[in-house]
DNA sequence: CACCATGTTCCTTG
DNA sequence: CCAAGGAACATGGT
């Protein structure tokens, strides 16, 4: 489920559901996800408190809530890894097979599954301090964007990888934010002009806001499983007739570019697959 | 069996 | 110390 606009509108979905909610007990079925936090540490902070708020940071979840015996704000920092979903589910739903940790909130559960254990459920929230900027907000510019890719001579596409650059953009959006900008994955990152450089910034923009925008728009299914419910494919889930394409190089290997028909090539860098348009894309 | 998968961290190499 | 590359983590789909 995991890049920024996912992870957004996850916040977005969740945060009514849980404000004001109160943990009756805490269920850790693989304390690696906890990771560095104990097993009996988090379940003695977190049983009793209080949902108070929801946030997003990059790719991460931040939820606020009140301890309930000390009165005492605590933080809870969540992410998805590759494969996690968090639902609010009644208790007659079976848990999901690899159900992480649920938390009983009275007539529902709150769930975090992950297939492949990647992602976090943690009182930890040393990770945040390594976050770049966040790509939505005005602290994001030309400018600062253009001082980070200065001083590598890394492909470009690896440089958004990179959290400490910008936070939020993942293998997917990067893939397509450079073909916005129509700027070649492979391209070193200091190499590109300033003019590239705010051609990039607002690509990574507009295509982040558009992904928000389409999943607000459909009816997702957060408790879905298998690949549905993942809204960047462009599905609405129960609805297998509807289908609008989002992503214009992402997984389209050999399909037509949609500006050039030119097809679509996938490469990989740093062990990570890449898809761009060689006629669109230049060096 | 082989290879691929939305992410991050750790280890090695130069 | 730094940059860059690759493996590891764990499970499932094709």
């Amino acid at each position: 489920m995991p890049e920024l606009p996912e992870v957004e509108i996850l916040a977005r979905h969740l945060r009514p559901l849980l404000r004001g909610k109160t943990i009756r007990s805490v269920d850790v079925q693989r304390v690696k996800v906890l990771k560095p936090t104990s097993l009996r540490e988090f379940q003695q902070v977190l049983t009793g408190a209080k949902f108070t708020g929801l946030s997003r940071r990059g790719k991460y979840l931040l939820f606020e809530l009140r301890s309930k015996t000390f009165g005492k704000p605590v933080a809870l920092l969540g992410h998805l890894g590759m494969t996690g979903r968090m639902f609010v589910a009644k208790k007659s739903e079976p848990l999901p097979k690899h159900a992480a940790v649920f938390f009983d909130l009275g007539r529902r559960n709150f769930i975090y599954e992950d297939t492949r254990y990647f992602g976090r459920l943690t009182l930890d929230l040393s990770a945040l301090e390594k976050l770049g900027p966040e790509p939505l907000d005005k602290n994001f510019t030309p400018e600062t964007f253009a001082r980070a890719l200065k001083c590598s001579r890394q492909a470009v596409k690896i440089k958004l990888l990179d959290q400490s650059l910008v936070a939020g953009v993942g293998n997917i959006y990067a893939s397509e934010a450079l073909f916005r900008a129509r700027i070649s994955p492979k391209l070193a990152a200091n190499r590109l002009t300033f003019r590239q450089i705010k051609k990039l910034w607002r690509a990574i923009r507009e295509v982040l806001a558009a992904a928000i925008a389409g999943g607000s728009t459909v009816q997702l299914d957060f408790a879905g499983g298998k690949s549905e419910g993942l809204f960047y494919f462009g599905r609405a889930p129960g609805t297998p007739d509807y289908y609008q394409e989002r992503l214009r190089v992402y997984d389209q290997a050999g399909k037509p570019c949609p500006r050039c028909n030119h097809p679509i090539k996938r490469t990989v860098q740093a062990a990570r697959s890449t898809f761009y348009c060689p006629h669109c894309q230049i060096i």
